[in-house]
RNA sequence: GCGGUCGUGGUGAAGUUGGUUAACACUCUGGAUUGUGGCUCCAGCAUUCGCGAGUUCGAGUCUCGUCGAUCGCCCCA
């Protein structure tokens, strides 16, 4: 016999652990209402190309995509991250044109990526992100920094920090490309495969190799900063002053470089100090993107977001033993007994329309097995229909924390349970 | 993609140097004189030890493969 089961790297979200799920996107939604931002959705595969651009030299990217055809030609590619589609959209339907900049989007919704799974890291996972587009401005990233720090502060986790970098932009990035070859051009043929084709590609992102992190070439690395342009250093000032003036701690982590290639200027990623998330313990991070709209054919405009992983949202909170959503307790249970037919389901019926959470008794049971479920689901009342009150057009109500119980017409159950339900919170 | 650990019922888990009927606890289902529960008591619940093959007279216990989980690396949310 087979065993069916997810396939490696994936889960089931299951009833009881939906309550949570839903507490978190509630949070999102309502958090994305006071800042302005609307909701985007967009496709869950999208042509190779949106993800794969020239030059990306990610491991996401070049080795993680889930890409498949299904003989038209065209390779589709089943979206290992949100930013790329969302800009997509952004320029194909012309948002820049549409309504007052900057755009403000947000989305949420399972990515792919083929890894390895661990603890907090899946083959199919959730994001929740944000993307602000079309303004540049230091006060744009902290707002966005903002956002998600006030996402995860709301939710209770207070083990945690945020890291921020400058990457400079453009003239920054291609005056430290040119120091960095420089610096290693004696060190590369010593250097392990991956740094050997970062080298080439991407020398930036030679500062992350763990291989080679002993290697003397990497001992006195020219530092970014010392490359970066005025314009970039001023600007990454005025982010680090409004996170202060929002009393938002960070730390400026140099060697903070995105995996992503499209970033620019800001960078930030919030990670959990907590000794449980293990080795996966960023919980959100993102930066900014100058040349992404224009990459995708659109005006030349610039844009910042970040991208929470939702897993992890959910595990960390866990962790650190915050409470979270569950089914919530029943107001009213309908007991059926004996020969009553359809009279309970019409009573539990009634009692929905009121608005009371309501479980109601479809198959005989005794009154006993009845009882076992009403404590099980925490009731606060109880209906019952019996044989003997039915006969007479009546039901008897029981509270259950008073013990009180009454028997009353048919006609009274709203009014008699409404008196009960409310007599509780005093 | 690389290396380590692990995989027994709904859950947590015992399972000796391989030897007939796979502990224990919780949960769950039913019952303790047929209309009132949360306590207690009783009973029931794994033809089987992730899956497949091999070694053996005999394997949950050994070997290999496979699937999965997990930890570290890589990467990243």
């Amino acid at each position: 016999m087979k065993n069916y089961q997810t396939p490696r790297g994936t889960q089931d979200v299951l009833p009881e652990e939906s309550y949570r799920w839903q507490q978190v996107e509630t949070a999102m939604r309502q958090l994305c209402r006071l800042y302005g931002y609307d909701e985007i959705r967009t496709p869950i595969f999208e042509d190779t190309d949106v993800f794969k651009r020239e030059n990306d030299s990610s491991d996401m990217v070049n080795k993680e995509m889930y890409t498949f055809s299904m003989g038209e030609g065209d390779s589709l590619t089943l979206r290992p991250e949100g930013t790329a589609g969302v800009i997509r959209s952004f320029v194909q339907h012309k948002m820049y044109g549409r309504s007052e900049l900057p755009v403000k989007l947000w989305y949420k919704g399972e990515m792919f990526r083929h890894e390895r799974p661990q603890k907090g890291r899946y083959r199919q996972f959730n994001q929740f992100g944000i993307e602000n587009i079309g303004l540049k401005s230091p006060l744009i990233d902290a707002e966005v920094i903002a956002l998600g720090y006030q996402l995860v502060k709301n939710f209770g986790l207070s083990q945690i920090k945020v890291l921020i970098n400058t990457l400079g932009d453009a003239a920054s990035r291609s005056a430290y490309r040119a120091v960095l070859k420089e610096h290693f051009k004696d060190a590369v043929e010593e250097l392990c495969p991956d740094c050997k084709r970062r080298y080439q590609q991407n020398p930036l992102r030679l500062l992350d190799c763990k291989v080679d992190r002993d290697h003397w070439s990497m001992q006195h690395v020219p530092s970014l900063q010392d490359s970066l342009t005025e314009a970039s250093k001023t600007y990454f000032k005025e982010v680090l002053a409004a996170l202060d003036a929002l009393k938002i701690p960070y730390e400026v982590d140099e060697k903070l470089v995105r995996g992503l290639d499209y970033y620019t200027d800001t960078v930030f990623e919030v990670v959990s100090t907590h000794p449980e998330s293990g080795s996966q313990s960023a919980v959100f991070a993102g930066g900014r993107y100058d040349g992404l709209v224009e990459y995708f054919g659109g005006p030349e405009m610039s844009g910042v977001g970040f991208a929470l992983g939702m897993e992890r949202l959910i595990l960390l909170a866990e962790a650190e033993g915050i409470i979270l959503d569950k089914k919530p307790d029943c107001d009213v249970y309908v007991m059926a007994l004996g020969e009553v037919g359809e009279v309970p389901l019409e009573l539990a019926t009634r009692c929905r329309k009121a608005g009371w959470i309501t479980e109601c008794n479809l198959v005989p049971r005794s009154l006993k097995a009845q009882f076992k479920s009403v404590d099980r689901r925490k009731a606060k009342a109880v209906v019952i229909a019996g044989e003997n009150e039915i006969q007479n057009h009546q039901i008897t109500i029981k509270h259950i924390l008073t013990q009180r119980q009454v028997t009353v017409d048919l006609t009274q159950l709203e009014e008699t349970l409404a008196a009960m339900l409310k007599e509780e919170g005093e």
